[in-house]
RNA sequence: GCGCCUGUAGCUCAGUGGAUAGAGCGCAGCCCUGCGGAGGCUGAGGUCGUGGGUUCGAGACCCACCAGGCGUGCCA
């Protein structure tokens, strides 16, 4: 990337100023440049402000002094010294505009970078107990993580996502419980959901399916049989739910992972003998324990409970185990509601008992969605039955809107989901000024096409104008998009920069006409527009949302 | 009580120590004899929760406080 080698040449120039005894020889601040706001170039370094203190220099001098023996940078016009300190760089036009053949040339892997060199990733999201349908709250992870792991491949990782299937344990009990409730219900028997069970009306529908399919086969058989066999149809039934649901919203795992193959695989077994033999668990309260506390930890937390059944965190451990040593992922990353924030320095803690690094799990916590309709807020709770669910989400409000608004906020952020306000704005939702963009430009090369227009030997010199540059320039950050999101695991900066792609191609649009009576002008601009079809479709690919050529 | 997240324009939100703090919506105007007006352009609108501190420089970092959300040893 351009803004790489510009880094280099500051770095190589004051490092030359200092060899040549024109800087003081002390250590150098990290080199960084950045985006100045306009009027500044394309390009702006502060490297000056940042040596002056140990340098004892004023950050003018230093700038002056640095820029006197900087190479020339092939692609930049002029380099100026700016107080109070800065140095700004200026592109060349005509580097520029010989970007758009470059990025015709690269296609579709315009903006992928070598940043992962390989590294096996596992990011595992939704995750969501299979009891019951998805709600509005867990469409950001998994919009969230699908989008990260398009990120991440675009930049070069490995990546394999992964949906934790919570297949065991006493949630399931409760609902398999439930479920046969109701499904005498079905057959007018005087049965009772437990206070403790799932009431949703869900529920009801789904044993109605059961009832229908398979009769009253179920009543004829002892109650520990006839629950643990309706619970197994039931299960599949939720899961194949869930798998439908993200779907609509283009939301697709590579691994399906069962929580109880974690006890049937022995991998269970193998990690508890490990931290066992580590010394961090004792028994004491009738339960065993993970001693966390001797990690820095301020409590322990139980792994098996006195009943004998395990924990969650216990699986979790074992889970852990198996993506690490056994499915050896050099990283995982994790994406929890902030409902399990609290789980995370238990997890921490976990690793190092294990003697992983804990670095090489990075757990993102995404702040809770609250559903409204107008001003009433919706409570999501499954077990309380009243609950607006993902799929009726996608149908009130389209899939693409879905994808653009979880995604517009950054995940620390909370985020009201009002039902109202997000299909009145449907028609202003800024996912179709981004995806109309891309169907006008649809628009102006199927008009090129009828009129039998040829333009793959425009001479892209010919883009001179400043719509045209300032359109390439924002085109040119898409690679930069792409590192910032990966690096940084923040998803949201490609809605905004997909908003700013569409400002600066309407901008032009509405000043440059691509298809006139100068043929030459007509090609070199076709082709400027096929490389903004391009960059839009790859943007909106990376978010999981269509690039409509007609809308 | 303690831990994590948040507080920036009327509203919803960007802004990981640098230049005059930005965008969308809303509001006040302007622009259609040209490729898609779901568009373009201009303007009004800010004690960046409060108070200290660090720094040449703080919306950003540190401390305290205020307000909201989430969590807090045998739920997940």
């Amino acid at each position: 990337m351009i803004r790489n080698e510009i880094c280099r040449a500051v770095e190589a120039a004051a490092l030359e100023a200092q060899r040549k005894g024109l800087l003081p020889d002390a250590a150098l601040p990290e080199i960084t440049v950045e985006h100045p706001p306009e009027s500044h170039g394309d390009f702006a370094c502060a490297f000056a402000l940042k040596f002056a203190r140990t340098a004892r220099r004023s950050p003018m001098d230093i700038a002056r002094t640095v820029i006197a023996v900087m190479q020339d940078i092939p692609e930049v016009e002029k380099v100026e010294v700016a107080a109070p300190g800065f140095i700004n760089f200026t592109l060349k036009g005509a580097w520029l505009a010989e970007q758009v053949d470059q990025i015709l040339q690269q296609g579709e892997s315009f903006g992928n970078l070598d940043l992962g060199e390989g590294v096996k990733v596992q990011l595992e999201f939704v995750s969501v107990n299979p009891t019951g349908p998805l709600h509005v709250g867990h469409g950001r992870g998994a919009i969230l993580g699908n989008t990260l792991a398009n990120v991440l491949r675009a930049a070069g990782y490995f990546v394999e996502k992964e949906y934790y299937v919570n297949d065991a344990g006493a949630q399931m009990e409760a609902f398999y419980s439930s479920l046969y409730v109701r499904y005498q219900q079905c057959f007018g028997m005087d049965a009772e959901v437990p206070e403790e069970g799932y009431h949703g009306d869900y529920l009801v529908d789904l044993a109605g399916q059961i009832a229908e399919e398979k009769g009253d086969v179920f009543l004829r058989m002892s109650l520990d049989k006839a629950v643990a066999e309706i619970g197994v149809l039931g299960l599949d039934k939720i899961i194949e739910g869930i798998r439908g649901d993200l779907g609509r919203l283009g939301v697709v795992f590579d691994v399906w992972f069962s929580e109880k193959m974690l006890y049937t695989g022995g991998q269970y077994e193998s990690a508890m003998n490990l931290i066992r033999e580590k010394g961090y668990v004792v028994e004491k309260e009738g339960a065993v324990w993970f001693v966390s506390s001797e990690m820095g930890e301020d409590k322990d937390n139980v792994l098996i409970r006195s009943n004998g059944t395990p924990t969650y965190f216990a699986s979790d451990v074992a889970y852990h185990y198996n993506k690490f040593v056994q499915r050896k992922f050099d990283r995982v990353i994790n994406i929890w509601g902030a409902d399990h924030q609290g789980h995370v320095p238990r997890m921490k803690a976990v690793m190092r008992a294990l003697d992983l690094d804990p670095d090489r799990l990075q757990i993102i916590i995404t702040q809770m969605v609250t559903l409204k309709r107008g001003d009433i807020e919706i409570k999501i709770s499954k077990r309380a039955g009243d609950i607006i669910t993902l799929s009726d989400l996608v149908d009130e409000v389209g899939a693409d809107a879905c994808r653009f608004f979880f995604l517009s906020r950054s995940l620390d952020s909370q985020m009201d989901f009002d039902l109202e306000l997000a299909k009145k704005q449907s028609a202003d939702n800024p996912v179709y000024y981004v995806q109309y963009a891309h169907a006008r430009i649809a628009s102006i090369l199927r008009l090129a096409q009828e009129k039998g227009i040829g333009f793959q030997d425009g001479d892209v010199s010919l883009l001179v104008s400043d719509p045209e540059l300032a359109y390439i320039r924002k085109m040119l950050e898409f690679p930069e998009i792409v590192e910032i999101v990966s690096d940084r695991l923040e998803p949201h900066h490609l809605t905004y920069y997909a908003q700013d792609l569409a400002t600066a191609f309407h901008s032009f649009y509405k000043q440059c006409r691509v298809i006139s009576e100068d043929p030459k002008l007509t090609a070199a601009r076709l082709k400027l527009i096929q490389s903004a079809r391009l960059v839009f479709a790859r943007t909106l690919h990376l978010m999981g949302m269509n690039a409509p050529d007609r809308m």
